[in-house]
DNA sequence: ACTATGACTGATT
DNA sequence: TAATCAGCCATAG
């Protein structure tokens, strides 16, 4: 296994409700690890593949994909989130599908 | 210990 | 809208 960061990496992108999406700096805080967005996109490197995560509702804070666009990737994921109903602008998928968690649940969820 | 490298961000221009 | 910059920090060599 990994670091313990990456546990918490995976656990909270977990939490992301099907047919929402939330940045990279987003799942870093909610993981307890502020200022650390670039480790998420690091573990979710190690991931990648695992059908159990849902990679794909992770992008930038702009809302825009972090694949270049047309690449490979950058298909795949757009195809995974327009399958759940979240719709784009151009390159960038629309605010309202942004995950807004509520904090009552979350610390329901995120209690050990 | 040092350098380079990211699936990043926010502010600035 | 787009480019630049400075922070960010775990990892790898």
């Amino acid at each position: 296994m990994s670091s313990a960061y990456h546990q918490q990496i995976w656990h909270t992108v977990l939490q992301i409700p099907l047919g929402k999406v939330a940045s990279y700096g987003q799942i870093a805080d909610l993981a307890g690890l502020p200022g650390r967005a670039r480790l998420v996109g690091k573990a979710l490197t190690l991931y990648q593949g695992s059908p159990q995560l849902p990679w794909h509702r992770v992008l930038r804070s702009d809302g825009s994909l972090a694949f270049c666009t047309g690449s490979a990737q950058a298909l795949e994921q757009r195809q995974l989130l327009l399958a759940e109903g979240v719709h784009f602008t151009g390159r960038k998928v629309c605010p309202q599908y942004r995950w807004q968690p509520d904090l009552a649940t979350l610390l329901f969820q995120l209690r050990y």
